[in-house]
This record gives C-alpha cells, structure tokens and sequence, in this order.
RNA sequence: GCCAAUGUAGCUCAGUCGGUAGAGCAGCUGUUUCGUAAACAGCAGGUCCGGGGUUCGAGCCCCCGCAUUGGCUCCA
C-alpha cells in the first residue's frame, strides 16, 4: 500500500490536467533510455496518478545511477522543443513499423482484433484505431493524447523515482520486464510539494512510529507478517476493542468465541479448500485427521446460528467477534501491520429474513461510519460492487440485495462508485475506504452478502408458513483488521494519539526530587481517576524530560515544582508546546476527564 | 513467489584500495537538584544477517540461504 506512489490504473485524459503532460514524458523517457540502450524493447508506458511509467526489456539491469543519465537525455530532449505529430497507420503498417518490438506487434494484433491496450475486449469493436505519435526521432505506438511539443514541459517539473520489475501485462506468467517509474507536475513547485508529501508520509509511516513509540514490532524469530503487540500499542488495541464491543452489544449484536482451528470436514462444506486454498496453511494432522487454520470466521459462526432449530421470531441474529485469522500471503506482499498473515477481524455475520434485508443493511452501514467517526476518520468513499459474470444465487436476490446496498449508501449522502461486476461470485458488496490526515484512501469497512454459505451448509429458518426458508446472510467488519486499523490510526494521527487512545496521556515531570512525593500522590489521585499517568523519575533536569514525553507524543506534561507543589497544583503543558499554566489537580482532572470523553 | 536494492551496537548511520570495527542517541555509573524540546564526565556495548568459498588476510570480492525495502500480483 503505497498510497502516495502512483497506481497502474491510467488517469484520465479528460479529468486529470496532468494526463498530457505525463503521457508525452513517459514517451520522452522511451526515447531517452532507447538512446542509451538500443537493442531496447519497449512495452507500455502510461500516465498514473502521480506520474508516469514506462516498461522495457533490456540488455542489463537497471542500476540508480542510469536513472540521472536517463534524466539528463530527457531533459535534452524537451529542450529541442519538438512537436508531438499524431498519425493513423493501417495494421499493416503499424506491424512493418514495429517489426522489431515484439511488445508492439503483440498489441498490434489485440488492437487488429478489437482489444484495448492492455489487452482487454473493447466494447466498441467498430471504432478501432491504430495510431501512433511522434516526437523527434521517436514513433510510438499511441492513442494519446499528448501535449503540443516537448517545450510545454517544464524540465524542473519531473524527477524519475525507481526501478522496479514488473510483468508484461501483470502476469506472473509473462516475462517480467524493468519499469522506470516517474512523477511529473506543471512546475518545479508542485514537484517540490509533492516531493514533501513523500517525506511526510515517511515521517508518519507506522513501522516507523511503532518502532519509535514502543508500540509493536515483527521478530525474525517469530516469523514474517506476525505482530507482537507492546504494551503500549496493546493498551490502544485494548481501549479500541472495548469501545467498539460495547457498541456492538448496544446495537444488537451478540458476542461470540470461535477457535483458531477446525476440521477439513468444516473447511470442504464451506468450499474453502475449493477456492480458497492458495490462502490457507497446510493442515496439522491431529489423531490422524486433518485440521486447518482459520482464514475466515464465517463457518463457526454459522455453526454457531445451525446448532439449534430457528424461528422467523429469531431473526436478526447478529453474531460479533474480534476473531483471529491466519492467511498465506507473498513474502513480497507483506507490508508493516498493513498487509501480514495473521490478523483479527472485527467481525460479525447477520443472518436475516429477506425482509429485513433493507434495514439490516441500512444499520449496519450507519454503524460502520459511527464506529469510525469516533476514531477520528471523517472522510469516505464508498465502493458498491455488483453482480459478476460468474456467481451463485438467484438474480432477484442479487438485485434485493444491491439496491439494498445503494439505497443505504444514498442515504448517507456518501461518495460512492459503482464497480460493475466487481463483486465476488457470493454476492455484492460495499467497500467503505476512509482518507486519512494526508488524504490517502486505506480499505478498512466491507459489507459482504454471501448467497453461498447459506447454501453450502444448508441454513434455515422456520418461517411463519410452518415452511422452512434460506436466511440472508451477510459478512461485515468495520475496522477491517485491528492491525491494519491500528497502522491506519498511527498514519492519521501521526502517533499523536487523541487523549482517549494515547497508551500515556500525562507524563508528570518533577523539577527537583523534592517534589517526588507529591508527584506520587499526584499520580495516585489521577489514576484514580481512570487516566494513564507516569511520572519520569530520571535523573535529567526538566528540559529534558519535556524533550523525552514530546518525543513520545504524550498528550500532557505536568510540570510539578515547589510552587505547584504548595498549591496543590500542576503547570500543564500540552504537547502542541502550548502552556496552560498551573491548575489545580481537581481542575485537570477535571479537564481530562472531559476531553476523554469528547474522544478528540 | 518474481525483479531490484539493502542488511554493521537496542536505534539512526559512517567505515576509503581487501590490512587492528567507529560516531551520535539510548543504557549503566558518578557528579549536578535545575522552571517549559537534550546538564557534565566516565564506562560498557559487535555472530559486521546466516552458511560456504577465494585470499597470507574478508564488514568489503564470489556462491547459496534468510530478512527488510520499493515494485509486480493479491487483499482485511
């Protein structure tokens, strides 16, 4: 999850002021690399979200220092101003022009044949066009557009990032080739601000921070994409958890425990050894029968709700659990707490009756957004992703189900797409992705129907027609995982943890060993209180135990000297560098209390 | 998993041409008792990621692993 690097998704030529600008880069990047290398053979190379790539094959591995040579040969390109010229080529041509870039040739014949450039069928198979645009000494194979001429380009405006290898077309099975990315702006300005975007996300990155803070580390010994939780990240893990559960038990929902292991025989019925193996551990052989680790919870809840007869009177019921899941995932995919291979779900499974479908979706959406309003996050978007070619269920329940989903989305008044034919072959779904403080978008909130597992395992209730009918039933977590969650808090916040989260929200300094024992009684009355207070007891003088709890992002630092100490009192100082003064304890606790409460 | 880069003290990093392993911070000890982001001094701290090889000699060169980082792919 790069969030600030550039997606291979292409912008959009209409939408994005930049697409022109890093269109005609990545093809002067093309002209610049095939100089230094000419036996190159070039692939494809399109504006992204922050800039531009380029893929080629090449004699020999790229190393850092090639990247300035490229960039220097770019930026003596732009200077000749030279002008973009558009052509329309018959196939025939294009294939005589590209005879030997064999990348080409190949899109050449997905172009013949009605494909776009990546190889996907185009809709629109009448208007197929092969055309190429051409710059200096420089033809590629493009549908454009691009800008005027080289000289349109401001050549402080670009930088070229990193090397990194990517497959032809994104398939593992393909060659893989060496992308150059690069990022591109108008001016020299907004290169610089986006480059200072970069630094800060670097700043607030959680592995960073979890090492800085104390709040969780990866051992080699423990294995990769594993979590050990400090007592430090534990305790906000400990306060969200116990936030969130007493929501949950006020909204309805019913607490429940499941095992981190069961039998083959749950796993088969499920079909996750059908089509979810690649992700789940070898089985452990106990008694000669094989069990799995858990990738899901969805099976024992659903044992849970089959392990008696239920009525339609039954019905919602809510099962809720922070259930703990293990999944294969690429060594090179692991990522900080963001993507590991051990994980617990805040999760739950609705079972319903069609008729409660509406309103089931309709609160569990409003408390999704609760849920993750009171840790701060305010700004969504929402992802509805519908029926697919290939899935399961009757089509009129899928429809139920979807409009279901819109008409909540609606109502919130949220941001939302429609990713048509997104869903997973069980059923639709709505992704809440939140943005954070720097205004990158993370996945946590999903809303899944499963038109399959009722199916599977052949769920029912008793309905008032003396019949048995199939229940809904339907997936959701909001916080996603505790430890992407947890990565995402530490990101927004920058480790600054609002006073209702911080593992320590007052850090008491006392001037001189004098006031040691009234900081004791000081932290007695406040912890009393419900606050989480330590006093630093080193021998440093005042600066430096300011300097310490600064660093640590401690909400508050309660300076105790003698005249606090008559008084009764502490100088508060809050970790904006503010000073509010003295006050007295009461008073703070008071103070605190209340800003705990407020949660901000 | 694949491509590339990286891996040196708890942390951040330096280490030249292959020739006795370094700094700052953190830790420990001593001195200092101090008013809003670092008191002073000393001490200790190493499987140079692991294993093999080349060499009189390897942190440095070669090979094989492991881990991390950036991508590809995938996802909570």
């Amino acid at each position: 999850m790069p969030p600030l690097r550039g997606r291979s998704m292409p912008a959009d030529p209409n939408s994005d002021p930049n697409y022109r600008l890093r269109h005609s880069l990545a093809h002067v990047m093309a002209q610049a690399v095939l100089e230094l290398f000419p036996a190159g053979k070039i692939a494809i190379g399109p504006p992204i979200e922050h800039g531009f790539y380029y893929d080629f094959d090449l004699p020999r591995t790229l190393t850092p220092e090639d990247l300035s040579e490229i960039e220097l040969r770019m930026r003596r390109i732009i200077a000749g101003n030279h002008a973009f010229h558009y052509r329309e080529v018959s196939a025939e041509e294009a294939r005589a022009l590209f005879a030997d870039q064999p990348f080409k040739l190949e899109l050449i014949e997905g172009l013949a044949q009605g494909a776009d450039e990546y190889g996907e069928a185009r809709s629109d198979q009448a208007g197929v066009v092969i055309s190429t645009y051409t710059h200096d000494s420089f033809e590629d194979l493009c549908r454009g557009p691009h800008l005027g001429h080289t000289g349109e380009i401001d050549p402080e405006g670009f930088k070229l990032m990193s090397i990194a290898g990517a497959y032809w077309r994104g398939n593992e099975k393909n060659p893989q080739l060496q992308r150059i990315y690069g990022t591109a702006w108008k001016s020299k300005a907004e290169l610089e601000h986006y480059l200072w975007r970069l630094e800060e996300a670097k700043r607030r990155d959680h592995r960073r921070l979890g090492k800085e803070l104390d709040l969780f580390s990866i051992s080699d010994a423990v294995g990769p994409g594993l979590i050990l939780w400090h007592p430090k990240g534990a305790m906000i893990r400990v306060i969200a958890e116990d936030f969130s559960r007493q929501a949950h038990l006020k909204a309805g929902y019913e607490w429940v425990f499941s095992p981190h292991i069961g039998r083959a025989y749950l796993w088969e019925t499920s079909g996750h050894l059908d089509f979810y193996k690649e992700s789940m551990y070898a089985p452990m052989d106990i008694e000669g029968e094989a069990y799995y680790a858990k990738p899901m919870n969805c099976p024992f809840h659903i044992q849970i709700y089959q392990s008696h007869m239920r009525s339609y009177r039954d019905l919602p019921r809510r099962y809720a659990e922070y259930g703990t899941v293990y999944r294969y995932e690429l060594s090179g995919a692991l990522h900080g707490l963001t993507r590991v291979r051990g994980f617990t779900q805040d999760d739950a499974h609705i079972f319903c009756r069609p008729d409660q479908v509406e309103e089931e979706i309709r609160r569990a959406l409003d408390f999704s957004l609760y849920v993750l309003r009171s840790f701060g996050l305010s700004d969504f978007t929402a992802y509805l992703s519908t029926r697919p070619e290939k899935f399961v269920g009757a089509v009129a329940d899928w429809d139920r189900a979807t409009e279901a989903l819109e008409r909540a989305v609606q109502a919130h008044d949220l941001p939302y797409q429609r990713d048509e034919g997104g869903g997973a072959f069980y059923g639709p779904k709505i992704d809440l992705k939140v943005h954070d403080a720097l205004g990158r978008e993370w996945q946590l909130s999903t809303i899944q129907f499963d038109f399959n597992l009722p199916e599977r395992f052949g769920l029912e209730y008793m309905g008032e027609d003396n019949q048995p009918h199939r229940p809904y039933m339907v997936h959701r977590a909001l916080m996603g995982s505790m430890e992407r969650f947890f990565g995402v808090l530490i990101e927004h916040f920058a480790g600054a943890f609002p006073l209702w989260l911080a593992p320590v929200q007052a850090v008491l300094i006392p001037i001189t060993d004098k006031q040691m024992a009234y900081a004791e009684a000081v932290r007695a009355r406040l912890g009393e209180a419900g606050l989480r207070v330590e006093i630093d007891d080193s021998r440093d003088r005042m600066q430096g135990k300011i300097r310490r709890a600064q660093l640590q992002k401690v909400p508050y630092m309660l300076i105790i000297g003698g005249k606090e100490q008559e008084a009764g009192a502490v100088a508060v100082r809050m970790r904006s560098g503010e000073d509010l003064g003295p006050i007295s304890v009461e008073a703070f606790v008071e103070h605190a209390s209340q800003e705990v409460a407020r949660k901000v």
